[in-house]
DNA sequence: CTGAAAGCGCTTACAG
DNA sequence: CTGAAAGCGCTTACAG
């Protein structure tokens, strides 16, 4: 590793004009010093060391990816493609513009204010948190957030959401179900830590609240559904559980509820094509008997028969949101906005049908 | 944060002696003061500062995850739930002992070499590396490494592979089809980089060969369709291209020979899915017009339908093994062995049916 | 048995 | 306009 002082010692000046040349503070340096030293900067590829950097406070360009559950769906987190794709996007801006990501499971805040503080990163990127548990942490640590797809109520300029208008998602759900002859048609979604408790004791109070992203999938729905004067009882809101075989017995009670309903609209592609699954094994056909609306528009939506119709959303875009969101805060900007949601946009395909008459 | 300093003036005695016990250096030091000094480090949970770790030489406790490629089946790598549950499991276990994961986007030598003497890792983890590929790489980085899924040629004791038994995979697929009556089955992958350039013309000549763990499916296919004396071409191995669309066209050209052939082995769960919707879309019946085997039991394998017939890995277990054995490469061990294979089985499913007389 | 001191590579207030 | 020096938190050879 080529260090500052050889840099130095090439362009025969003191460590310290090399380093005032690296940050820009050239205000008292002869130009003939600064070019001749950004060039041998050049040639060289010179990057500080990691080590140093950390130890004088100049933060440690990293970013710190959290991942607040370690299961989805009953399988490890990293592996849900949704999760996948995201960080995939974060990683790949990051390297763009110099940072570097490391991952934290951030099942325990113990642990993610351990390893934050260890590292010193300059950012923080969660994803699976509900607004409580990052309010709690970030009483204990003072650092640069995005939050992907959680939604919160207070307004506070530290922290940011990006997310997509999943209200609107859950709304175009509702409306083409609507339409297509599904006014009792029900959303089904998978039980978060969040919605196993807090959120669920609000939802059923029909008040506003703030949560994951399910939670406003849910409530975009509900106002579609109910645009035309008709309620949509929160028991139309079906929260099953996150293990997988759990999940299947509640799918056999609940199916002839299902049946009736005619349509179902999922919070995610996985859970969708789950059922797409479990009701051919049934011998139920969809979408003859039985209706059926994914989110996400993963790689999957496309390779299931019958085709899935689903929200599709931009994840890639919103990993580089996020990061460049981030990049500004570490920078000291302060950013207008709170949110930012990208839109979303319903895609047909073939795994919904017309009601008759 | 607090400091090896503050535990000394704690304890009320030098760093010296503290960074001593530390590290175990007690030779010298009195049983009281080590027992004085433990409980205070346990008790104020001290995690010393990285950035003077990683000054003083003393590493990083960083591991780096490189993916060598960017996309895979036209998708970002880490979309792929393979790669995801690969890095599930690697990131989980380094948690457990003490190490932290950064990815690096390994397309480029330059970018792994370069991130990994800024940050001075303690070890790397490739995946979808071609054995020359890493030479070339480790001549200029002198690191502990494991490579995931990558044969080797060469008898090195600097980096370890761990995989699983590819070649005994592809002998389960091929003996299973023969057996169902498929004395002419193909074995169809998605194209690497490497087979891309010189392990197709090694394969041509039919010499032994080291590179992706595809062909030592494609070697293990060959030797099973060969064990009554038969010859199987090399012209039954089928490289597909990596970009879908072209992957599609090849398969539409492709489509009398695949029929004649009646059944197909492929290198991922992903292609076979793939191409039973494909079949599914020309009206072709999986299985009863043609059948199709996968490979790694990938969580969609039991969704599709028909439900894919597969040869099962332990990716979890991939995982846990390529750490620990880096951590013990990094703690100075000499490890006999350079391969560690795990085993794999054949799960039958739906997806193949035994061709008639 | 224990501690003072030098050094890792950088930044920055300060002196010239 | 430029550089000598102190300091970040740790380790380690060395002196006592």
């Amino acid at each position: 590793m080529i260090r500052l002082q050889d840099i130095a010692d090439m362009a025969g000046v003191s460590r310290t004009t090399v380093s005032n040349v690296l940050h820009g503070k050239t205000k008292r340096v002869s130009q003939e010093t600064i070019d001749k030293i950004k060039k041998i900067l050049e040639e060289n590829d010179y990057q500080p060391n990691i080590g140093s950097m950390m130890l004088t406070g100049k933060g440690s360009r990293i970013i710190g990816f959290v991942i607040g559950y370690d299961y989805t769906h009953g399988y490890p987190s990293t592996m849900d493609p949704f999760i996948g794709q995201l960080l995939a996007s974060i990683q790949n801006q990051a390297e763009k513009i110099g940072y570097y990501v490391m991952i934290i499971g951030g099942s325990t805040e113990k642990h993610v204010l351990e390893i934050a503080s260890r590292w010193n990163v300059d950012g923080l990127i969660f994803i699976g948190y509900s607004e409580g548990r990052y309010r709690e942490l970030r009483r204990k640590l003072n650092k640069k957030a995005v939050l992907v797809d959680t939604y919160t109520l207070q307004k506070e300029y530290d922290y940011q959401n990006v997310g997509i208008d999943d209200y609107s998602g859950g709304y175009q759900v509702g409306e083409y179900l609507l339409e297509m002859g599904y006014p009792n048609a029900l959303y089904v979604v998978e039980e978060t830590k969040v919605l196993a408790n807090e959120a669920v004791r609000r939802l059923r109070s029909d008040k506003p609240f703030a949560g994951l992203c399910n939670e406003k999938r849910w409530q975009g729905f509900k106002a579609a559904m109910e645009k035309n004067g008709n309620f949509c009882s929160i028991r139309r809101f079906i929260v099953v559980p996150r293990e997988a075989q759990l999940r299947k017995l509640q799918y056999e009670r609940m199916l002839p509820q299902f049946l009736e309903a005619g349509a179902l609209g999922f919070g995610s592609d996985y859970n969708a094509i789950e059922m797409i699954n479990f009701l051919h094994d049934h011998g139920i056909k969809v979408p003859d008997q039985l209706s059926v609306v994914g989110f996400d528009d993963c790689m999957y939506a496309e390779f299931i028969r019958p085709r899935l119709t689903t929200v599709r959303q931009d994840v890639l875009r919103k990993g580089i949101t996020a990061v460049e969101r981030l990049r500004r805060m570490i920078e000291g900007e302060t950013l207008p906005e709170m949110y930012v949601s990208a839109p979303v946009e319903l895609v047909v395909r073939d795994s919904v049908r017309r009601r008759d008459g």
